[in-house]
Parts: structure tokens; sequence; C-alpha cells
DNA sequence: ATGGCCTGTTACACAGGA
């Protein structure tokens, strides 16, 4: 079973690259995040065409996240009121990004984690505000759910080696000790990154800017993640990145990062 | 030191991204 992480920079834009790498990555279930479009506007028959159930979470113009199965997925859940009470949710839901379902017995949580703009700015609250609901709502999950994948844009590189140059850390967004320390006590609720159960070495990179020639360099960041329950760590036999949709034509900024676990 | 690029909008610059 192979579950992958995309987060798109609107689907719409992607549809043709989205397409052609699950022609080539027929992975079981994608998650996609950033798809910017509300659900009646969404391309669900390019993915039904392809033997994929699509089920989508969307809003105009921002985020919107979408799980794309082979399967159908089961106890699909919209949002963090899926799980919580909405009176613990508050105003969390406006924005759209947190989709979650069940396959062949594994909770796929699928995340767009808010960015933040700049340290100390209202977006920076919402992000850790946001982060703080994220650990009660996988709290849940987990007392439900033994096999728990949580992945997407998580917007937080944990470490050094996971920035291509990690001077001025403190004060960038994320990279800044806050947010480390609210995305490591989000994991302490019991998950561990599948990346870094195969690959401890610097130089692995999710995203990449679009400008000054990022990519080309490898100035990149790790910020799109596979967080895993103890019993799927297990089961993981593989995490890699794949770089290749990034070097394509009018790419998104971010690729996609595979997860593969034994039957 | 700064900005550099990209997307969607009802736009002809802007917000937001990271």
């Amino acid at each position: 079973m192979q579950v992958a992480t995309w987060n798109v920079n609107s689907i719409r834009t992607r549809l043709t690259h989205v397409v052609g790498w699950l022609q080539s990555q027929p992975v079981d279930v994608l998650c996609l995040q950033e798809t910017k479009v509300v659900d009646e506007l969404f391309p669900g028959a390019a993915f039904e065409a392809l033997g994929y159930h699509p089920y989508i979470y969307g809003q105009k113009t921002y985020n919107g996240v979408a799980l794309l199965s082979r399967q159908p997925l089961d106890s699909v859940k919209l949002g963090f009121s899926g799980v919580l009470d909405p009176a613990d949710v508050g105003d969390l839901d406006d924005q759209k990004r947190v989709i979650a379902g069940v396959a062949e017995g594994v909770c796929i949580v699928n995340l767009y984690v808010p960015n933040g703009s700049s340290i100390g700015s209202d977006k920076y609250a919402y992000k850790l505000r946001w982060l703080a609901l994220l650990q009660k709502y996988l709290s849940a999950l987990l007392a439900q759910y033994e096999q728990v994948n949580v992945c997407g844009d998580f917007n937080i590189a944990l470490e050094d080696r996971d920035i291509y140059d990690p001077a001025g850390k403190e004060t960038h967004i994320m990279s800044s000790p806050v947010e480390r320390e609210a995305l490591q006590a989000v994991l302490a609720v019991g998950l561990k990154d599948a990346f870094r159960k195969f690959t401890d070495e610097g130089g692995h990179y999710s995203w990449w800017d679009y400008r000054a020639g990022s990519f080309r360099r490898n100035h990149g960041w790790r910020i799109d993640h596979h967080y895993l329950s103890p019993a799927l760590y297990e089961r993981a036999q593989r995490c890699t990145i794949d770089v290749e949709p990034r070097q394509q034509e009018q790419p998104s900024d971010h690729t996609p990062v595979i997860v593969e676990y034994s039957v």
C-alpha cells in the first residue's frame, strides 16, 4: 500500500501534472493540498477516469484539500469538526485544511497547515492556534484508530538538516523555535516521521521557492511530511521524495512524498 | 539587503504563499 502527499498549488492549473503522475505512480491514496477551488468545480472526472474516487473539501481561491483513492474510503471526515465538537473548533474550519478517511484500516489524515506569513503576525498566531487544535484532533483519532498516517504540507521544517541554509532560522517562518516546539507537541501524541526511518542525511527537500533559481540550486526545505502511529511506523518499508514533477514545465513549488507499507 | 516567482481574482494590482 502506497500513500502520497502533494501540495499542487491549484489543482486546475496542475491537472495534467497530477494525472500524468498518477499514471506513472499509481499510488493507492493521493493527498492533495492547496486545490484552490470550490467543490462544484473540482476536476473529479479526470481522476475517476483513472479509477480513483475523489473526496474533496475545497474553497474559493485559497486552501482546499482532497483525497484520491483507488478504493472507496470509509468514514470520511471533513474539517476538525468531522471529529471534534464544533464548539471546540470555533472558526478554525473556516479555512478548508483538513480531510481524513480510512483505507484498508489505515486512517489517513490530509493536512494543509497554515503558512503563518511572518513571525508575530496575525496569521502566525492563527497557525499556532491551529496547531494546538490539531493536537486535540489527532489525540481523538489515535484513540480510535491504531494505524494512522498523518500527512500533508506542514509548513514547518523540524530540524536544521531539513533546510538548505539554516542561517537565520530563528526569525524565519517555518523554522522558528516556537513553530518547531508546536509541531513537536503535536507529534508527542504518538507520531513519528516516516522519512527519517530510512534517511538520516540532509539535502532532501519537498519544497523549493519559485524565485532565485532555488530548485536548480537545490535551495529547498523539507516541509511535507508523513507522520505515523507506532503500529504503522513498524509497517513502513520506504519513504521517498519524487523530485521529477518539480522538474517539469509550470510545476507546483512542492513535489510528492510517498510512503509504502507492507501488507 | 532586498527581492526574486506563481496563482486566482473581477483584476488591469492585489493578497497570499513559504
